[in-house]
RNA sequence: GGGCGGUUAGCUCAGUGGGAGAGCGCCUGCCUUACAAGCAGGAGGACAGAGGUUCAAAUCCUCUACCGCCCACCA
């Protein structure tokens, strides 16, 4: 092999962007149909065509990479979906903030002219993200790429809603929804987001018609009292009983209005009677279609007041409120007002205040599809980690209520319904903007027919006077099918075949119902099974202050930069590390720093390794399970022993979506038994005079290291196969070899028990010398030993331990032997160290050290003397923890005794110091 | 209003019935030919508070406080 020097230091930028390219270009994130292995399938959730790398996004699909690579790595045949959102509002405004730069409204352009414009710019600048993904590592398949507005994936939606239309599920209601007086369109209220914000409480009179005092009434928006048409009481509340049926005289609309009795009213509220506004509150919507009340639209879609506003028509609804307030003043009639924080409902797109309106919105009728997914959550067909989700999932689920799906913008799938002019009459009306915009109003009750392709004429009459419906579907109408459509659904296809149901769900909390409780209402409705296995919800990432990361707020942060800063696998791991199971990251870049220090102690580790390699012909290595034929050393047994080990904890983690212990687990055993022991022992074997000893060493740091390697790439594909490649290997790339599998003839007991003995007793004395202020150069040392198998132990591991804890001249006494006074020591199970103290050193401090030695061990003993002493204690405790406990104090005794008469020693000697 | 998380070292967090841990930061000593992005050693914690269960509680139960999130038609 050709002596290859590695630079020193690890520098992310000459390696990363090389083996992205490679990789794709091997078609390694490639997934066949035909391939006969296991499938293994995730479909990412599509990230909006508009949107840019965050840190959620990041944490998300280092996830997703690492649980692919995993898979590929363990021999399934992998497919991971990516693809992106055409996320309607969100992509409309920012088109139309482009037409704004040009002084143009996409009401100019029209309808069909903004469409060509959002596709030109989908094309142009649309999918950043997935380029961004690219830099983060991700091994998707890129060919299968799709987008929620392709043509096929168009066929899907609008077959998906026919067929619901033709079951019944989907119909058209007249009701109050959620409108964006902003955004002129409906939402659901899954987009509504929920704030209080401080403001007043009103009490206002409403005068009874026979001029009597009438009945006070509270309310937070005193605007839509314009619209009152009763005032509602709970049917026992005996303070207004009697008035119950009365009428009372609606103030600045004069206009008498009735006082109903309703459950819905709470007594113990304000004054216990509720001014009713069917046509802006769903409240007194559903009220008044209890009593037959009137519904009095006085806020238009604009936000602004109506005609039926009387005297305050074409007021802003906020400008509308305070002159209500002043006139009702000036009337007399508002009798007070309070400080009350009151719930707000913001559009979750541009967070203008929600207006409850009254309208004809199209609506997914919900209970039918409910019920088959709660059964599959419930059953555990779909499981949830954590498992509270799924709980969560569940009882949202049994209090659905139906989906307003229609959308009064222009980007997205345009309702395939059609309405026949001739056969509707006024029924059916064009409504004219001021923009100049023209939606179609039909009403409620305006006879419509489905058609994906363009009909020519209506079915029922052959008029061809038919015109479309103007809305398009709710984003997420589309994005529920996204599993099943991507793998070529309502088509037969193979993938479909092959790879439905999906594996795995990776996905962030704030989508749960949004999202992914509707794609499983779609997959087991149109699919016929559950879209996924499981669904890992992951946690969110928060500032370290632990608030929301936010762009707007600025606590934002750019995984794009930490990239550029730190490099992808530690921004990976970094992120990875603190990916807890149900656990929030408060997020540490420290732990970047971390990350960043680990690919660089790989990659010395890696180094370390070649230079001891290269430069002479290693005998043919042989394969693992041969290795334990060779005349191994107890420390190469302990670190296949312990590689073991390292293999079965990352399988495991990784079975159950704890991905923070599986790169924990890497971490620990790379870092504090493969460098800091293993790598510093074979140093020893490797200059030493047994030639075989260092050879063996030598296959071992590169078998160890290759098997590390691979166990490392998920977490970090990048550093892991620049460094494979440099090693003896097998296969092309590391990212298509073998995970590693637990070789159970490997785990051997007693090495570890031994080795752990020893690296004590190492770290025992480097603590002496290290705390008494020895040079650093190796001394002399006694060893008294209780046995002879343990003399044996250390004399058969004396040729690392003398170097490791720079020993010279060992002298090996027995137990019974008489000590040296003039000497720093340390007691361990089974042997004690001496090392003769020269005159530089201070008694005193050895004195010092001693005794803190001693408390420890006196307040240790005393905690187990006690508990022995406690009969409670050994009558209920386990046999075999009571036998620890024994053989614990026997230990603590042993050494007290030892420290005792170490510390008496020493204080003879204390003047002569 | 209902529900769900969290509170452990200066910071970010592990630990879920029997000897308080990691990384960073801090202190001491080292440029030991893999690595100063490193090595060796060390200091530092009444495990939010109160009660209970148990021979034994950071760990299980109850309550309280504080922080955070989700859901909800109290105007």
């Amino acid at each position: 092999m050709p002596k290859v020097l590695l630079p020193k230091a690890y520098n992310p930028k000459d390696v990363e962007a090389k083996w992205y390219e490679r990789w794709e270009r091997a078609g390694y994130f490639y997934a066949d149909a035909d391939d006969k292995r296991t499938p293994y399938c995730i479909t990412i959730p599509p990230p909006n065509v508009t949107g840019s790398l965050h840190m959620g996004h990041a944490l998300n699909h280092t996830i997703h990479d690492i649980v692919v690579r995993w898979q590929r790595m363990l021999g399934k045949n992998v497919l991971c979906l990516p693809g992106t959102d055409h996320a309607g509002i969100a992509t409309q405004v920012v088109v139309e903030k482009e037409l704004a730069k040009e002084g143009k409204t996409r009401h100019q352009l029209g309808r069909d002219e903004f469409l060509k414009r959002v596709w030109e710019w989908k094309e142009q600048y649309g999918g950043v993200i997935l380029s961004q993904l690219r830099k983060l590592g991700c091994s998707y398949d890129w060919r299968r790429e799709r987008f929620t507005m392709d043509d096929n994936y168009a066929k899907a939606v609008l077959m998906t809603f026919a067929q619901l239309a033709s079951e019944g599920l989907i119909y058209r209601g007249h009701r109050v929804i959620n409108w964006c007086p902003r955004c002129l369109t409906a939402l659901s209220d899954l987009e509504v987001e929920h704030e209080t914000h401080p403001s007043k409480l009103w009490f206002i009179r409403y005068p009874a018609s026979d001029g009597s005092y009438g009945i006070a009434v509270a309310t937070t928006r005193p605007e839509t009292m314009l619209g009152d048409t009763a005032v509602a009481v709970h049917p026992s509340d005996e303070r207004y009983k009697h008035l119950i049926g009365s009428t009372v005289i609606l103030p600045l609309m004069w206009r008498p209005i009735p006082i109903i009795a309703d459950d819905r009213v709470d007594p113990s509220f304000g004054t216990g009677a509720v001014k009713v506004t069917p046509a802006h509150d769903a409240t007194d919507f559903e009220i008044g279609e209890r009593h037959g009340l009137d519904k009095v639209m006085v806020i238009d879609e604009f936000g602004r007041m109506t005609e039926q506003a009387g005297k305050f028509a074409g007021m802003d609804r906020y400008e509308c409120r305070k002159a209500v307030v002043e006139e009702l003043d000036r009337e007399g009639l508002l009798i007070r007002t309070e400080e009350y924080e009151v719930p707000l409902a913001l559009c979750y797109r541009c967070g203008t205040a929600i207006e409850p309106l009254l309208s004809v919105q199209w609506f997914v009728h919900m209970k039918p599809l409910a019920e088959p997914a709660i059964e599959v959550i419930r059953s555990g067909k779909i499981k949830y980690v954590p498992e509270r989700f799924a709980r969560m999932t569940i009882e949202w689920l049994e209090n659905i209520r139906d989906w307003c799906i229609s959308r009064q913008i222009w980007w997205g799938h345009r309702i395939p319904v059609w309405y026949c002019r001739d056969c509707n009459g006024d029924r059916v009306r064009e409504w004219h903007l001021p923009t100049g915009e023209v939606r179609i109003r039909a009403d409620v009750d305006a006879e419509w027919f489905v058609a994906i392709e363009p009909p020519g004429c209506c079915p029922k009459c052959g008029s061809k006077n038919i015109i479309q419906d103007s809305d398009v579907l709710d984003t997420w109408f589309s994005s529920a099918i996204w599993p099943h459509a991507t793998l070529g659904w309502p088509d037969r296809t193979r993938e479909l075949d092959v790879f439905y149901p999906t594996d795995l769900m990776i996905t962030a909390r704030d989508i749960l119902y949004l999202w992914v409780a509707r794609m499983i209402m779609t997959g087991l409705k149109f699919a016929n099974d559950i879209p996924f296995r499981t669904v890992y919800v992951h946690p969110t990432i928060l500032t370290r202050e632990g608030k929301r990361m936010s762009k707007s707020l600025g606590t934002g942060i750019d995984p794009l930069d930490l990239i550029e800063r730190y490099g992808a696998d530690a921004l990976r791991f970094g992120l990875i590390i603190q990916c807890e199971l149900g656990q929030d990251i408060r997020f540490s870049e420290e732990r970047l720093d971390m990350a960043r220090d680990f690919a660089n102690k790989v990659w010395n580790a890696t180094r370390f390794v070649l230079m001891n390699i290269s430069d002479e012909a290693l005998p043919q290595l042989p394969a693992m399970p041969e290795l334990k034929r060779l005349p191994l050393t107890l420390p190469d047994r302990w670190i296949l022993s312990r590689l073991q080990r390292a293999i079965s904890s990352v399988n495991r983690h990784l079975e159950e979506c704890e991905f923070d212990r599986a790169a924990k687990a890497v971490y620990d055993f790379v870092w504090d038994e493969f460098c800091d022991w293993y790598i510093e022992i074979s140093k020893c074997a490797i200059s030493g005079a047994d030639s075989e000893r260092g050879m063996i060493a030598k296959a071992i740091l590169c078998k160890v290291l290759d098997c590390a390697l691979r166990l490392l790439h998920p977490f970090m594909p990048f550093v892991t196969e620049e460094l494979w490649q440099h090693l003896p290997h097998e296969g092309e790339s590391i990212m298509v070899s073998p995970f590693p599998k637990v070789d159970e003839g490997l785990i051997d007991v007693e090495a570890e028990v031994k080795m752990d003995w020893l690296t004590e007793l190492v770290s025992a004395i480097r603590n002496i010398k290290s705390e008494m202020g020895f040079p650093r150069t190796p001394c002399d040392a006694l060893l008294f030993v209780s046995d002879e198998s343990a003399k044996q132990l250390i004399e058969d591991n004396l040729w690392w331990i003398a170097s490791l804890a720079q020993l010279k001249g060992i002298e090996f006494h027995g137990i019974e032997e008489a000590r040296p006074k003039l000497a720093a020591s340390i007691a361990l199970r089974g042997v004690e160290v001496y090392v003769p103290l020269s005159g530089v050193v201070d008694v005193n401090k050895e004195v010092e050290r001693v005794s803190k030695q001693l408390a420890k061990v006196m307040s240790e003993l005393e905690r187990v003397t006690h508990r022995l002493q406690n009969e409670r204690f050994l009558q209920n405790a386990p046999s075999d923890v009571i036998e620890a406990e024994r053989a614990r104090e026997a230990n603590l005794r042993e050494q007290l005794e030892r420290l005792k008469s170490r510390l008496d020693m020493l204080k003879e000697l204390q003047p002569l110091a």
